[in-house]
DNA sequence: TAGCAGATGATAATTATTATCAATGACGGA
DNA sequence: TCCGTCATTGATAATAATTATCATCTGCTA
């Protein structure tokens, strides 16, 4: 059986901390303006465990900062993921695909023109195959997406780390 | 180095011939209707290798059946996901969710209340860290996704089984 | 501390998808 | 083969998430 762990929401106290110390100095050395909008909404993204939508981290925010403009979250979030400082958990394209093809498998998307190719791999569905749970979840099967460029897109990309790692 | 493989767009031909087939007589057995828009939507999808978004496959739909309503290819669509004659390329959860975990990881997700855990898997990462390249594409990383029902859900599911493989 | 580039708030616009509902047509039974 | 029923369709409105616009404001560097 595999080496799998599921992760608590440990998101919380000293692991905010000491993320948004980072950040801060983070955005000193990116000359990314750091300003009380953009401390709020990182500070709520990591006090709330789970992954939660825009507008639950709007939701949040406004708590200690009524006048926080729900335009300013999305943008925010955006701009976290840019840099690096938070995930969105999404498939590269937002608007859905769809696949005529009903043999088992997985996807690799070019993370610039969102191309999808289908992607054979029974290894990645082995590593599960052993399993029927995961501390309180009965699983059921896994998508892989692999990030990838593919040969056109690359020939035009600068170096842009962070937000395709 | 592991064993995966790029499939071509192979949805074509054929292939298209047989699949139809198969459609006409699973709805059949299935009890549900045979109309000339849900053929037209599906030869449509089988037809094109890539993975088309609903707008793609009314445009293409429209070329032969031009009074078709776009509401009925979305509608279609789904209803060809439910019964297992094509695949959703979208995470189960269809907004977007964020993620201030930085550390690289995995997620679970429960495909009935959409409820997103962590999940910390070495072995995933590892089965294409030797690889730089697939085909034309240039390897950045992957994300899988594992399908699974929660407790609270599970409880609650009677067996719909092929809408969740 | 002044000035400016970049960030924000308010709101309109866009985009994808779903809901509504009257009209239609697929299909099992006469 | 025809008929009645009920699922499906087309047209359109509604919803929901996100992005664009733009005037105003504010961190940050000099």
């Amino acid at each position: 059986m595999t080496e799998v762990k599921l992760l608590g929401g440990q998101g919380r106290g000293d692991y905010a901390q000491a993320r948004l110390a980072e950040f801060v100095a983070n955005c000193r050395r990116k000359k990314m303006a750091v300003t009380p909008q953009r401390r709020a909404v990182l500070r709520a993204l990591l006090e709330s465990g789970d992954h939660p939508r825009a507008d639950r981290v709007y939701a949040r925010v406004r708590r200690e900062h009524p006048h926080i403009s729900l335009a300013t979250v999305h943008r925010t979030l955006e701009r976290l993921c840019e840099v690096g400082e938070a995930r969105k958990v999404t498939p590269l394209h937002e608007t859905a695909r769809y696949d005529g093809n009903t043999r088992p498998h997985h996807h690799v998307v070019c993370v610039r023109c969102k191309r999808v190719e289908d992607l054979e791999a029974p290894e990645f569905d082995t590593l599960l195959a052993g399993r029927q749970t995961l501390g309180e979840f009965h699983l059921l099967g896994c998508s892989v997406e692999v990030r990838a460029l593919c040969h056109r897109c690359r020939k035009r990309t600068a170096g842009r780390s962070p937000s395709a790692a």
